[in-house]
DNA sequence: CATGAATGAGTGTTCATTCAT
DNA sequence: AATGAATGAACACTCATTCAT
């Protein structure tokens, strides 16, 4: 785990077959994940389930932290995806439809595996998470759209809360709701504590 | 790391030296943790900075895990004690005012050492925690009070939003709110958060 | 495990306490001993099935090693004594008839407490075995009488393999005979093999 | 020391390279046994005079054990191989010419590194021998002639007597034996003591 | 580029022994 | 003398990384 200046740069992978070699090698250790948590993770280990040689490994990851970096990075990628694609249907609706809208979206793209979202989350170190985050996107969707908030709302309140609901509630929906409460009532209810927060009834200063 | 026979049995603490002992390797534990990260510690360093020999951090840790339990053990039993304080200062007050009371709580809680706090949920593993959860103890405070609840709220839903609403909130409050925000700020509106949540509808107060 | 010059010298135990203690920790060694193999053995162990402490250990045994000597000294005193006792019962008696005594003592004496004879032979390193051995010893009662031999025998052949059978057959009678077999046969049968080796003439069946 | 999952599957030797390593390994511990008793064995010592890394040696041996039991495994494979040549080069001999045999080749095999047989049979904890043992085989191959023993002889008492009596003066033959006793003269004896107690009759000298 | 044997610094843990009380 | 907490050198073993083939 030294910092040493690498002799040879790693290559992107051009090739179909390099493709392939970092896809094996990110599902071998979603697999290993998910069999035996994070100590059950060596480099060997990955190699052998992912049926490539230690060596190749190094060709398409610098160390073995590189690995779980790509793996974080997937799952930023979707959810940047997801609020892109949900910005641009919504380019017309108030900011609290398209609020709503996220909401949804990110309780699906956490639906789609949420073992290994969770176990990214609890196992897996992502200090300096080369991607920007969820609650960082969030906050430039809403501060972009700051001038729609209703007239008494603070932005920084705003930014403080909304990101941070949704966040959690996304993950949590998943991964710990009450058991009587199903996947779709519970996106229904995130979605109406947004909208009290937002728009609280007259009074509420 | 498998359950074995231990050849020495761990002792508690029964001398004031012990106790020290004891004090003393979490203490080292959450320095080395400051400092550079989970990476930077190793058994041997503990007792280093600790001032101790490693065996004897083995009197009274079965493993290296059980000291980062102790520490994970250590915030829940402050949140916890912070919780039935609440509830006994607020036995006649409304599930409201109760949860704004905990949601200010909880923030303070956290405003203690915000640094550690992220680092325990950040670097360390905490399967199995002992404790409840914060957010277990939060569901067990508000079903108690059900019958509080607005008639038309439905206790499943407010047992989901509510609990991971005042976790994070309290969490970000203290790590990650806007530079412009102050944390009386923060504070304030997560209350406000849950307010609006829990009485949206003009006339509730 | 150092060479060190001690600071304390050891005491020879006089009061009763002391003779107690060091009967107690070589019981509980042997315990030990038979509950788990050599490598449950611990000296703090020791103290704690002893009911005594690990310092009391070091009154009486200047190491861990000095304890497995001990055990080992008890063996061979009681082997010696068989030897001497057998000695002055057959005073009058041949060679002959006082090697198949012995040989029947000695059977006798690996009877008493067969898997604590095995384990100290099997488990426990005994180079330097203060004891002369029972080989030694009988190689000495061998010699000092062996113008008993049979003229043409030859006193080294018979220091060879007499002591050697001896020894081997009174372990293994007790160990590992066949099934089938009683330790009353086993002892007469080893007599037989005795006889016949000394005594390869015709009437001796 | 439990049976755990490994991490890294233990790889038998494809290689010349492979092979290479794990002899150097047996001999190094050999060396070790020698020079300074088995206390003076650790796997790190090991890979330094094998001038191997200490990694290496647990690509071919899941623990430290496992050497040892290799290198008895070697003695034992050695010890089968002779019964079975010689077995071979008698198949018309008697039961009794056939014992001779055995005994003067198991004294040769012995003779070869008798240090090192001592060693590991004084030194090194030999529990589960997965080889069946000399005495074992010895059986077999006598119950297997069994029909060739005298009338009046019993097989119980033959099975106990003579594997036993072999084992030993084999050992001893080449550890022990009297100063006068030339090695040659030491194997004779003993197959005459065998002889002896098989046919303890007039005319056999 | 792939392979997989080799590397070796580093880790958690043990346990004989000491010594302040 | 007894106690048992403390000591710390030493050990078995792991695993990220390299590199000869």
């Amino acid at each position: 785990m030294k910092e040493k200046t690498k002799k040879v740069s790693i290559r992107q992978p051009r090739q179909e077959r390099a493709k392939h070699t970092v896809q094996v090698v990110l599902d071998a250790t979603v697999r290993l994940l998910k069999r035996g948590g994070s100590d059950a993770i060596t480099t060997n280990r990955i190699a052998e389930v992912a049926g490539v040689c230690v060596g190749s490994i190094y060709q398409y990851f610098p160390d073995k932290r590189a690995i779980f970096a790509a793996l974080h990075q997937r799952h930023a990628v979707e959810t940047r995806r997801l609020i892109e694609r949900t910005l641009g249907g919504h380019a017309a609706s108030s900011l609290h439809q398209l609020l709503l809208a996220l909401m949804e979206g990110l309780v699906d793209v956490h639906a789609v595996d949420p073992e290994l979202h969770e176990l990214l989350d609890r196992e897996i170190p992502h200090r300096a998470s080369a991607a920007p985050g969820l609650r960082a996107a969030l906050r430039g969707v809403i501060a972009g759209r700051a001038h729609q908030l209703s007239p008494q709302a603070n932005l920084d309140r705003v930014l403080f809360i909304v990101p941070n609901m949704m966040d959690v509630l996304a993950h949590e929906a998943v991964l710990s709701r009450p058991v009587q409460l199903s996947l779709d009532a519970a996106k229904h209810e995130a979605g109406r504590a947004i909208s009290s927060y937002l728009h609280p009834h007259p009074g509420d200063s």
